[in-house]
DNA sequence: GTGAAAGCGCTAACAA
DNA sequence: TTGTTAGCGCTTTCAC
């Protein structure tokens, strides 16, 4: 009887509203929002009755009403490449921590190394009136946010920088990290040197490959262009220029990975091999150490937290001219690194 | 001077609104609407000048607004343990492809393991009218869920069970799974095994625990309580577990490991060791094949995958009874589990 | 200490 | 084909 009286628009799966607290606990729609709030001016006789009401119908506030009226979402989008690689989970983890202490929920979406649906993504997270947005990006030209940016939107970037527009970007030190990784691997005696790395459309890829040829460089060594290799992460890929490079008269000696997923297959592919090969990889991997591979060593979780904490003091009012924060890499010897040449 | 006019009490960093872009194409408010929705019965010429005016104004859709119209959010939760686990990486990813699939974004939110924590963000996924939740439970008592539920929030439990509540659940067979790899061992000639998992507070912990003391029984062998640890999954509480068990007149020959993180930590320990100890691990790791380690492999992929499509399933109406799967889990030998006893 | 009214930006229902 | 009105559930403002 009583149910056909409800309003018969009701969304959310009939909830009760503010609007039905107060009918229950018999005060004002303001009251009952104060109550919720926690704000002060409110009879303690009045906030126990209108907590009844509240318990009685399983009131929850909805936030979705709450953030048109206010005008900020209190939540933080994050775009990157594959929440399954595992360099992302901690990086996105690391995000999460730092706004779960500024009070805020992150939303994630994986772009999938796409230009396109990074830009979808991104956009979505915009017309969801995230606070402010992170991202990893996939494509190299950031153009279609410069609206977003202008409204207000706070944005930063990291692992890789931004394309064709101006904002603030945490990077690792990719240049560096290759650099002093070759460099190692000369310093064992290594002449003949291989590259295999990520697509050149990816800026740590170009990065770390313009490492390698001023290690090369800086040590008088002449790069052999069969030695580089830059393309897709796949399996197959990367084990067709591991095999290219280690066959010929004059194959290399030691091998720098481009990243993680690069380093895994090299790994894999040099395992069953006789003759051994030097691997220094970019990225460290779990259990790197019991296979004694040889890294520079990036700090994801660094990453993800100086991008958020930046991402919230520029919530928090901050308007200096966007940054471009480098991290360092460690080299982390294990091993693989320190092999003669064969 | 045209500024000063503005609505002073402008939101979301001065965005332009719905009423703005009609004011500047000279047309209606709902026909502004009809053109960002792609809806039918608009001049060409009409929907020209609308998209100029979105153009020139750089407005985009405020879906919070929409959002509380529609009753929708097109968004579901997904509270986890850590994102930073390469557990749940996969997991995570593998929920938000379906989400998007469905055209709904995903947020993600850690518990740490925390049953407060778990609740506090599940609570604040409901408050912002999540369309669906999953949930991999920290806690054991979900009873705090039963008003959100009912008020039509979908709900599905991965990897762990709902605590008394019913809902639907998306599980590995742990108890399977623990019992084919320790008869694995028993089969490999083991006879004193040991067991190291996660705190028993953990559904799945009691489980393969449950799935040990079975494979043991069934092979009619003992089971010293000194064989068998639970607690964190701290390197050192873990390094403790496997020094005890290997000390004494009579250590066991082989352990099993309860998760991944356990096993990674007895590898470590194992390593550095003379006398071979075997091992079975459950979980799955990367590198584990150069490794040998022999693992019962769930797939953590299938389970998000699994969940998610469930949820969506319900979010499209579906209304029968909840419901409990059980993925299979594989046995991937690899060496460290086909060890002789010392 | 409390409540009524207005309005956040959008969509549904209806009218023109 | 197009526009007007009401209202989603909340917070803000201001009056009582």
């Amino acid at each position: 009887m009583a149910d056909t009286a409800r309003r018969p628009d009701h969304r959310y799966g009939n909830r009760p509203t503010m609007k039905d607290v107060a009918a229950r606990a018999g005060v004002g729609l303001k009251t009952v929002s104060r109550v919720v709030n926690g704000e002060p001016g409110v009879t303690p006789d009045t906030v126990r009755r209108v907590q009844e009401a509240i318990e009685a119908l399983g009131f929850r506030r909805n936030d979705s009403a709450r953030v048109l009226r206010k005008g900020r979402t209190a939540s933080v989008g994050l775009v990157l490449e594959d929440l399954a690689d595992p360099f992302y989970g901690p990086l996105s983890r690391a995000v999460e921590e730092v706004a779960r202490a500024h009070g805020a929920l992150l939303i994630n979406g994986s772009s999938a190394e796409d230009p396109e649906r990074e830009q979808e993504l991104a956009l979505a997270l915009c017309a969801r009136r995230v606070d402010g947005l992170i991202v990893i990006p996939a494509g190299d030209d950031h153009r279609y946010l410069e609206p977003e940016i202008r409204a207000g939107v706070a944005t930063v970037f990291v692992d890789r920088p931004a394309g064709r527009i101006e904002a603030d970007t945490v990077l690792s030190d990719s240049f560096g990290g290759a650099r002093t990784g070759v460099a190692h691997l000369v310093a064992h005696g290594h002449r003949r040197i291989g590259f295999i790395g990520d697509r050149p459309r990816i800026h740590t890829a170009v990065e770390r490959l313009r490492g390698y040829r001023a290690a090369m460089a800086e040590a008088g060594l002449p790069v052999d262009e069969a030695w580089v290799s830059l393309g897709s992460t796949e399996p197959a890929r990367v084990r067709q220029a591991v095999a290219a490079m280690l066959s010929g008269p004059e194959p290399v000696t030691a091998l720098f990975a481009g990243n993680n997923r690069v380093t895994v297959t090299v790994v894999r592919e040099l395992a069953p091999r006789t003759r051994p090969v030097a691997l220094v990889g970019f990225d460290d991997i779990e259990l790197a150490d019991l296979l004694g591979i040889t890294v520079i060593a990036q700090d994801a979780a660094a990453l993800g937290r100086t991008a958020a904490q930046r991402l919230f003091r520029r919530l928090d009012g901050l308007h200096d001219a966007p940054e471009r924060v480098e991290l360092a890499t460690t080299l982390v010897p294990r091993g693989s690194g320190e092999l003669p040449p064969a």
